[in-house]
DNA sequence: TGCTCAATTTGACACCGTGTCAAGTTGACA
DNA sequence: TGTCAACTTGACACGGTGTCAAATTGAGCA
């Protein structure tokens, strides 16, 4: 608990975290963690009681994680509710790609999957709220399709920002990340407001 | 390459199958696969070279994948084009849950990935050529909405369909796949036909 | 200066899963 | 009866996780 045991921790978690980010494809061993933190490898364990806590934790440590409420609320400059749901949308898809390292990490364990996945609930159920609040916004303004009520409309801009596959829209169809989100404006727009724009 | 030789290698490949469809969240190992398929886990590296080899193997085996494109294309009782764009949408939500072993497949091998996507490739090839066509129909119907070229239409198509959260809505949320199958349709309705019919 | 205590290191080891190897067994077929 | 390929058996190397016990380090304190 002093100050020491933080520092420690926290740079096993950086150093998890940036190999995460960094070693593409390669699976993150706990001797790599342990050299990158510059400690050995059972120091790791007094720390950490399992490498799969370990990538949690780290998870859930990195700021963009931690600020994920923040990163996700729209600028104050937006007015109107179909504005508010464009800069949503838009923040989210800046957004995935920074966390890429957070997919790999909880992919890296398969069967503690269940404690990491209550872990991150928590997280996910924050940016429902943020979809709910942006619906209820654009509900307000009277731009909302008037066949939806606000409980559907949440669910269907929820759904839609699950669309997980930017990785692979990137690197086998040749998307760019501006592609990636034009498409999920449109889709937003044309599943949601009254009077979808145009481009 | 006798009879025998084809029927040890469909045993093993039906019986890595059935585990990695009902195991759920347990890792499949190989002494697994061997039992289940009742020989030695030494044999198997006489018909497969490496785990990850066998694995892909087994995904691009099953009679689902197999028959992907036959499963996706609609009934010849859909007349028009939103009627099969909707036909087609109904397919993909229902198979989805049917290859959710092939999931945990090309899981199971983060490092092998590159080969098994490369495999995997091609297969996907033939959904979005599926999109293409839905969309051709939709478009010589006049059913399209007016902004959307085909090309851009089968890009929001092809990116819905990607969603790849139906596990996470069903566990997490407590969707059915009734639901997941109505906000698909809401999604494709709202992003490419002309005149969304509502529910 | 020397004591103490906690964090850390070092080296060794058990366990498990993959993949390999060599020698033996089985059974179909000529 | 002999041959050949598929398969079995038992042993083993390798690498990763997690554990343990015995040093070592170093900061705070008498």
């Amino acid at each position: 608990m002093s100050s020491a045991e933080k520092n420690t921790r926290t740079r096993i978690l950086d150093a998890a975290w940036t190999l995460l980010e960094t070693n593409l494809g390669e699976p993150v061993r706990m001797s790599d963690i342990a050299r990158e933190a510059g400690i050995s490898r059972q120091a790791l364990y007094l720390h950490f009681p399992t490498r799969a806590e370990l990538l949690v934790e780290t998870t859930l440590h990195i700021d963009e994680v931690k600020n994920m409420e923040s990163r996700l609320t729209p600028s104050r400059s937006a007015r109107s509710g179909e504005e508010r749901l464009t800069a949503f949308v838009d923040a989210w898809g800046n957004y995935i790609p920074e966390i890429h390292g957070v997919g790999r990490a909880l992919m890296a364990m398969q069967e503690t999957d269940a404690e990491a996945r209550s872990a991150w609930q928590g997280r996910m159920e924050a940016v429902r709220h943020g979809c709910a609040a942006v619906v209820r916004d654009l509900s307000r303004d009277g731009g909302l399709k008037p066949e939806l009520d606000e409980g559907r409309a949440t669910d269907l801009l929820w759904t839609l920002l699950s669309v997980r596959n930017w990785e692979h829209l990137v690197r086998d169809c040749g998307w760019s990340q501006t592609a990636y989100l034009e498409t999920m404006q449109a889709l937003a727009r044309a599943a949601l407001v009254k009077t979808a724009a145009t481009d």
